[in-house]
DNA sequence: CGACCTATGTGACAATTGTTACTGTTTGCG
DNA sequence: CGCAAACAGTAACAATTGTCACATAGGTCG
């Protein structure tokens, strides 16, 4: 495990790796898995070792809404906040991929602040990174119209999982960016006709 | 100024408030002012002790958009976080009334982190509730038509003032939701119908 | 093969939002 | 006062998005 989390967090010391090790537990899930709950109580933060996870906001109406991936070498800043009163979860997320956290428990969290400057560092770069990732998914949905929020949509999952054939249905992609399934197929045919993308069953080719 | 200080964040101690009067300066601006911009070098903490401020982010054709208020003994975590590795600003920031901020150097805004367990604890709670803001202002528009969005929208202005008369023109509004001033007028009047506002000139009377 | 399920395509229509154009009203100011 | 500027109302139409209905295509499995 120690070589692997050196990998995985470079920027780690390692006395903070020896604390993780002694301190931390790890669990894992399989792709598909619902790995928080809105609403569920947290007392870990969650650290990815492997694997990607999916963080989506969820409506009042049963909508879900994708707001980012999380990779391997980050952390959900959902979880660090919540934990920090820990309080309940406001988001939810899914395995795309089977999926290893690592569980460090929230009165950890706030001990190694003040005693390992990489973790600090780690977490307050977590914030700044998450925060800023918002920000990108407030002016994809305040100022632009679906047909744009679907090829971002589109180029964030190709840059996840670092391939231009993305194994999407048509009613995923809806469901994820809080539209009906008629609406995609319809700009996804634009899009085909634009000569952006190849449309095949359960599977769309990005060609830019 | 210590008194103030104290007043207005009353949880800091008293080391803290002594350090910020012997390090950190003082800017007023005035209703109106620009407080910081999109694009614009951050090398400051900005604490609020006076007045309120709207954050807005910025689309790419010149809309705008309002994210959050911010109310003295609040901070702006976007300047936390951008600060935090001296970046540009990724919002754009008002004053609503006459403002006073107390500019902490980027510098200080590290160091106190270890030295004074306060300050910690209120930069951890600042990202906690703006974090927590933006991710209200996602479901809004994520989820939410443009007339529920425009009773959020007005709500949250009555909460900022704390008054139920709302001193905003129909352009105002439409500007800060990023849509136009037809469409306001017309959703205005659905509510007006239902009596949820009466309208005025310059003037909006929240009846709820 | 045929029954069945899922994914996709598509037309028709409704609802919402954006745009244009024009009206009248209020306000401030020279 | 008289005029310009800002504010508000509204009709008409366009564009986008949401919804419903139904057709078609591909794949699975007994």
């Amino acid at each position: 495990m120690q070589d692997s989390l050196k990998k995985t967090f470079p920027t780690f010391s390692n006395e903070l790796i020896q604390d993780i090790q002694k301190n931390a537990s790890i669990q894992s899930f399989k792709a598909g898995d619902v790995i928080m709950r809105t609403g569920q109580y947290i007392n870990y933060t969650m650290l990815i070792t492997k694997g990607q996870l999916k963080v989506f906001r969820e409506g009042e109406n049963g909508g879900e809404f994708l707001m980012y991936y999380l990779q391997p070498g980050q952390a959900c800043a959902v979880s660090m906040i919540c934990a920090t009163k820990s309080q309940t979860s406001q988001i939810m997320a899914k395995a795309v991929d089977d999926v290893e956290l690592i569980m460090v428990p929230l009165a950890l969290m706030e001990k190694w602040m003040m005693e390992h400057r990489t973790w600090y560092e780690f977490v307050i770069f977590t914030y700044r990174i998450r925060f800023e990732e918002l920000l990108e998914v407030v002016d994809s949905i305040a100022f632009r119209a679906m047909d744009e929020r679907l090829e971002f949509y589109l180029k964030r999952h190709s840059d996840a999982c670092g391939c231009k054939d993305l194994k999407l249905s048509h009613q995923e992609i809806a469901t994820e960016l809080n539209t009906s399934r008629e609406v995609i197929s319809r700009l996804l045919k634009k899009m085909e006709q634009r000569e952006l993308v190849k449309l095949h069953r359960n599977h769309i080719e990005l060609l830019t």
